[in-house]
DNA sequence: AACTCGTGGGT
DNA sequence: TACCCAAGAGT
């Protein structure tokens, strides 16, 4: 439900009043160019922020403009993606850099729609570049902002398994027409710190007087309980472990090395194909195996 | 539209 | 302990 004109007022008033003394003080804040924050929004697609930051900073100190990334072989992002899990996205933001040079001059892009076009680059993170990096006006639609729209407007513990017409509807009617991108900083960052998932902070929330599902005693997500996600035995769990050992080494790995990584021949020989087709691994001489070159 | 894709810390 | 879930994207 899309809350009153005088609400939304109050709601832009005493949120963005929370983040000028609430802001973390995080590295792709302090420095808000294109190149740090869309390498901060890959790196931060499903992982969080703590885990994020050692890996970020020696990523820019490494490769410092997109020209740099692009110059190496895609296998050194994979390396130097270490543990953040889901390494596609680092062979992405590889490629990414690749089509910032050869597409955009080494620039990483202003417009959105040129955003969205670069590999791993989706809605929310085309949105979420433009915004941060170019001060733009987006409706900036991540899991801290569903949930606390969820809350604040609509009284529900947590959003739709899936985003809605209605909800970017409802983000886009409470989006400030000055300084959205402040708005959708602070709407994530109060999400991510204060309206978490598990245990939300109501005391120390400054929208608690506006919110409808605090109004209505916080009542329990109904309606079909969300999947979790299975790991003992699953593919992904093998792909990790086989992973990490090509990420430990510099020297080609041998079948047998992968065989002491994962037990299981049928399933292992299944992940270091699909490995190889995603582009992670690359087949070496005399059956051995190494990040892509 | 449902499914796949890593990892590790919090509760 | 056994879940839950984190600044999603691609298919």
């Amino acid at each position: 439900m899309t809350p009153s004109p005088t609400d939304v007022a109050a709601l832009h008033t005493v949120l963005l009043d929370w983040f000028d003394r609430h802001a973390r003080d995080l590295p792709w804040r302090r420095d808000p160019s294109p190149w740090p924050v869309l390498v901060s929004e890959l790196m931060l697609q499903q992982t969080p922020v703590v885990r994020v930051l050692p890996v970020f900073e020696a990523w820019m100190l490494r490769w410092p403009a997109p020209p740099d990334l692009a110059a190496e072989p895609a296998g050194e992002a994979v390396r130097a993606w270490g543990r953040l899990g889901y390494p596609r996205r680092a062979l992405r933001l590889h490629a990414a850099a690749v089509a910032i040079v050869e597409q955009h001059g080494g620039d990483v892009p202003a417009d959105h729609d040129d955003l969205l076009a670069l590999p791993g680059v989706g809605e929310y993170t085309a949105a979420a570049v433009a915004s941060f990096a170019f001060g733009q006006r987006h409706v900036v639609l991540d899991t801290n902002v569903r949930r606390v729209l969820a809350r604040v407007a609509d009284g529900q513990q947590y959003p739709a398994p899936a985003v809605t017409a209605a909800e970017r509807r409802l983000a886009g009617s409470v989006l400030p027409e000055v300084g959205a991108h402040r708005w959708a900083a602070a709407t994530m960052e109060l999400g991510a710190t204060v309206c978490t998932a598990r245990s939300p902070r109501c005391g120390d929330c400054p929208v608690a007087d506006l919110c409808r599902w605090r109004a209505a005693g916080h009542p329990e997500h109904v309606g079909p309980p969300r999947r979790g996600q299975a790991w003992d035995g699953t593919d992904r769990q093998c792909r990790g472990r086989l992973l990490a050992v090509l990420r430990d080494s510099t020297d080609p790995v041998t079948l047998a090395q992968l065989e002491a990584a994962w037990p299981d021949q049928q399933q292992r020989m299944r992940c270091l194909d699909s490995l190889v087709a995603d582009g992670l691994v690359q087949p070496a001489a005399g059956s051995t195996y190494t990040l892509p070159g």
